[in-house]
DNA sequence: ATTGTAATTTAGCTTTGCACAAATTGCAAT
DNA sequence: ATTGCAATTTGTGCAAAGCTAAATTACAAT
């Protein structure tokens, strides 16, 4: 019987974040959240004690968090609720997909549970936010494939799955390099040390060279074939 | 060049209260305030000090507050999204009236002007909230009639131009009297003091008992014709 | 002119969140 | 084993809002 207390917009945006976070490293860190966040690692630490104290956390001082069942909960219905509010700004609204992102952590967390189940239905169920991730229900699909576009070697092809939602400069550019979800691209060449790669853009894209941490920021189908 | 900081989510819900109830009395009294948002009126005074260093109230110590010209406008921008909000709740997402007020509370103050601009244009740029209040833009046209049903003299007949639109259980009990922005009531027979008054709305409506309270409720047109 | 009551304000305390500076801890390199 | 740096945590302080209880003020009624 915890939290009767609704959760604050803040704790929201930290256990979100912590969910991201922990696909990639576990447990994480309180600096690695300090800097997603934006906020100084002491603020952080308060935050957390009061995380675990509400028992979305398991918080070890000086050895990083993990989520627990209540947390992930949480979490997954953050995110569902954030994937939805960014499908109606661009499909209702229509914002460009850099957009969205920044707009929808505005209000994504004043949006009550009546008003996202009316959206989910309005919007006609989507399973997809407009970055290409997938809008979670109870459990979040794990994508079996965890390649960026950089992992790619020469000749390879693949199909974008998604892309990073929270650079919006980063998009931007995508969008103008035809770059989304359900697009096939090759690789052509690629430079060792983090270096630029070479790529195409099926059908009939031009080669373009674009940077490491573009490419990184592209997250490609695994079942890539030799072209 | 005063308030570079954005306003806080409780000013701007200030302000709105200020400017409605600046419209019955003026100035305003800490204690009708503090009543109309549900706050301690000491917390209120406390807030009013605020809102003054801001420049967006005249505050007299013990003898009330008028909006400043800042007020007046922040006070309609906050007016103007929260019906825009309203409409969208009712129109996109199909919400009863009596609660899309509650809902709109909740996000409207994290919606951008640029949502706001686009939700405006998407619903066709309406005139007017669900409760048949209009939307402002930049000043927020008077009322050229404030008389309410209950001023009604037996015999008369009025058009509704809106209702109150803060009490849930009252809009559910209008919606299913047919009571609503456009109709046409008849006052029937009134009793002194405050007491019942029956009505009949157009066309085709049975006679109805209302209370005091309710017939209060519904704001008319004033060009009323003996029937 | 005084008094009493209601409205208002002040005082003191709580909570949530954030930041900075100082102390502490973990761990890797010597 | 020790040292030293980087990551963390603790301590202190601030701002927004709110609450209760106590003091103060306005004003009307005597």
């Amino acid at each position: 019987m915890p939290e009767q207390i609704p959760l604050s917009e803040q704790v929201w945006e930290y256990v979100k974040q912590i969910f991201k976070l922990q696909q990639e490293r576990s447990p994480v860190a309180t600096s690695s959240l300090a800097e997603a966040l934006k906020i100084a690692p002491s603020s952080v630490t308060e935050m957390l004690k009061r995380l675990a104290k509400r028992g979305l956390i398991n918080y070890t001082p000086y050895h990083g968090i993990t989520l627990t069942d209540a947390g992930n909960e949480a979490a997954l219905k953050a995110i569902r609720r954030h994937r939805i509010v960014e499908r109606f700004l661009t499909d209702m609204l229509g914002f460009q997909w850099h957009e969205a992102h920044q707009e929808a952590v505005l209000f994504e967390h004043n949006v009550s549970d009546e008003v996202e189940r009316r959206l989910y239905v309005a919007l006609h169920k989507p399973t997809e936010c407009p970055h290409g991730y997938p809008i979670p229900s109870k459990t979040l699909p794990v994508f079996v494939t965890e390649r960026t576009l950089y992992e790619l070697e020469p000749g390879e092809e693949a199909v974008i799955m998604h892309v990073r939602d929270d650079e919006p400069e980063l998009l931007q550019f995508m969008a103008s390099l035809g770059i989304k979800p359900g697009v096939k691209v090759h690789m052509v060449e690629k430079d060792p040390f983090q270096g630029p790669v070479g790529i195409t853009v099926r059908p009939r894209g031009k080669k373009r060279t674009i940077g490491w941490h573009l490419a990184n920021s592209i997250y490609v189908d695994g079942a890539a074939k030799q072209s």
